[in-house]
DNA sequence: TAGATAATGTTACATCATCACTTTTCCTGA
DNA sequence: TCAGGAAAAGTGATGATGTAACATTATCTA
């Protein structure tokens, strides 16, 4: 069993020190890869971190403060796709949106847990899915890049709460 | 090591049969589920068999022969709701694209090889993949209902051709 | 500081999916 | 066998998501 960071946060954590590691993490990886986290990317990181859980497109442009006005949804995904690059953000896919990479570090694949009731999402340990995905592209002479994993279903908090509401 | 199709079919194959086994279990599925397999439904589904590939909506609609005319994607989203709720057609998240199911009669979560270069997609057996997705969920107290697994890579056919192109 | 490169600002548009409502088809039981 | 109701299809409009193209501005580097 490894560490690592519990995969649904508790509700009530530091989230102003949340936000403000994934940010350092951001200067970190862009310093690293000799790239520039500029306002617009360094806004839109913001917005997901602070939302802490995926959101869509438009509705990071409905958070973007542009003093008024409002970038296009361009701007968006300029951010978005250059720090997914990085790594520092992730898509999801089921859902089109885009959650602020909770496991910094970690390379290649990812793995996420999606409530269907309160959209949270938690970031997972890949380790051992990864050398299953691994064995699986390799049996099929399949040559492996990345990968992405979603599991639907109830999150601790929601699991009480039975029927099939939102 | 279990049998199973192979994962990606020969590019040689009898594919008439192919689809006529697809179709074949459909209507089995139908007759087991007292639903009805109607002739838009099978018509996507034949559509989906035949291209053996993901096909987005709009390529479903552009192939669906109706006599000169074209059903709207109205028509087209509803025989894939139906098809998918039976388990005869999956929808590959990571492509907003739909194909027709290789493995019938394994429930539950899915997970599909695909390849970046020419868009085929091979489903792979996820039973081990679902115990580890099983272990994840589990050690979050998270209660899984499903779960899709999307690799992202080459096929064995593309592996040999380099670069990035499409 | 000039030239090259990267990022932004903006418009328009492409693609994917659903809603709302009407009409038709099919099933069931008197 | 046919009335009544449920399910599916037909249709037009619209919402949601994502890109292309190109002009402008900022940043880096020699």
């Amino acid at each position: 069993m490894s560490a690592g960071p519990p995969p649904f946060p508790p509700r009530r954590h530091d989230h102003a020190a949340c936000i403000a590691a994934g940010l350092a993490r951001a200067e970190e990886a862009c310093r690293l890869g000799r790239e520039r986290l500029t306002e617009n990317r360094r806004a839109v990181l913001e917005i997901l971190l602070a939302g802490h859980r995926p959101l869509g497109a438009y509705e990071i442009v409905e958070r973007f403060d542009w003093r008024g006005r409002r970038p296009a949804p361009a701007q968006i995904y300029r951010a978005l796709s250059f720090l997914e690059s990085l790594g520092l953000v992730h898509r999801i896919e089921s859902r089109n949106a885009y959650v602020a990479c909770s496991r910094p570090g970690e390379e290649h694949g990812t793995a996420f847990l999606v409530c269907e009731r309160c959209e949270a999402v938690a970031e997972v340990d890949g380790v051992r899915l990864g050398r299953v995905v691994h064995d699986l592209a390799g049996a099929s002479g399949f040559e492996l890049r990345t990968h992405v994993l979603e599991a639907v279903g109830r999150c601790p908090e929601c699991v009480p709460a039975g029927g099939v509401e939102a």
